[in-house]
DNA sequence: CTTAAAATTTAGTCTTGCCTAAATTATTTT
DNA sequence: AAAATAATTTAGGCAAGACTAAATTTTAAG
């Protein structure tokens, strides 16, 4: 019995992954959310990778579901080939890191593991991608992360942004107007404990961000 | 009811495509052959590309199969992909002819307009694909081909290789090493009857060729 | 502790696209 | 022209993966 990787499989392990990155198990409302798909066919499918033979995810009735270490191989493969794609999409073909996520979604399925190490050579094997989240590394390793959430700073904190955890065009696209990009210095001027808003300073300018915001971007202390 | 264009969709489409370019129908066998499915499965397919609103292929029971025009767009913009893929991934990613195919067989249904925009630019809009085929137009026109096919010439006969009409990546790596490539000039130098073999010079190495290969190498005759 | 609300699962369907086996139609041979 | 062979179609099934509606379980409220 060899394992199925179908499309849908590599997605539901995919989401699964980055759903339990904080250490609880996904819930199956959570993945069906995450996967534009009824709740109702996630138990189902769900099910079946818990009876793959070897088994992808563990499972158990009302309580969610985590990878198995073969789950948790196959995820760190997919997301290798995504952040790979996004990465050279942008350096070769002039794409922005807006428009990078909806293509690398499609793409990840059908490389080859040759497409794969020719364009991780091409790029010199980066361990980031545009958005500057951590690339699994050949031998699917997930690399340990140590930054911060911006949203957990306070006045008079700087920091470098890491990374930014989002997919969606208009946000990208109004974080890159504001500046607020991968490698950016900032510092934190004003905190509001009513409506958590921080006042994040970016070179000379001064942007008071919200939550939806500042949960979504990763920085590093100086 | 817009159409379905899924992968199997396209496959169809495109291998009708190629088998009517002789401007006969194609064959529920022939087709079958090429797609690597039965012939029952073929003739349900088909039956449902004609039933398609507005209709993908022309069919009638036992005679084969002819694209219609808007069966026809779809086949050539599957083509465009695979060709302009194919080109892309030998001049930046350094896969060799023989590797090519197989690598763009998956990608072609997945890339995005704008993706294919993107690669035909940074390609300088080519017309022909590693093999010499013609890639078809951004607006879905297929250039016309005036070529020849090697198995028709005799002895004295010069010509000047423009494609090799093959998939095979051990023929291919064949045709390599003995140099036979898109551009080369060759020189027919003898001709035997009996198995149609023809010999043919390249540079100063004389190479006796089957119909097997003949009849896959196109040239313009100088 | 009981009830209402929310989350999850089960049961039953549907579509796509393939397969096998059997029936039918077309093409060749004799 | 009949028989044999080849090509094609029909009929019936199956697996993947999704959906809806109904049942169940868990959690939150009163
Ligand atoms: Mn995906
Ligand atoms: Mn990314
Ligand atoms: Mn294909
Ligand atoms: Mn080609």
């Amino acid at each position: 019995m060899p394992i199925t990787m179908t499309r849908s499989t590599q997605d539901y392990l995919k989401r699964i992954y980055e759903l339990t990155e904080c250490g609880l198990p996904a819930s199956t409302n959570d993945l069906a959310r995450e996967l534009d798909i009824k709740p109702a066919s996630v138990t189902g499918m769900v099910q079946k990778l818990a009876a793959e033979e070897p088994a992808l995810v563990e499972y158990h009735k009302h309580q969610g579901v985590t990878l198995t270490p073969t789950g948790k191989r196959a995820a760190l493969e997919v997301i290798r080939h995504h952040r790979l794609l996004e990465t050279w999409l942008v350096q070769t073909l002039g794409y922005s890191w807006a428009e990078v996520h909806e293509e690398a979604e499609r793409l990840e399925h059908v490389i080859s593991e040759d497409f794969e190490r020719r364009i991780a050579a091409a790029l010199g094997n980066p361990t980031r991608d545009p958005h500057g989240e951590l690339i699994p590394t050949e031998d699917l390793n997930m690399p340990v992360d140590d930054t911060t959430p911006l949203s957990s700073l306070r006045p008079n904190q700087s920091a470098t942004i890491q990374r930014v955890n989002a997919q969606d065009p208009n946000l990208l696209r109004h974080l890159d107007s504001l500046g607020l990009t991968p490698g950016i210095q900032i510092e934190v001027t004003e905190y509001s404990s009513f409506d958590n808003n921080l006042t994040v300073k970016v070179g000379q300018k001064a942007n008071v961000l919200g939550l939806n915001i500042t949960t979504k971007i990763f920085v590093e202390i100086k």
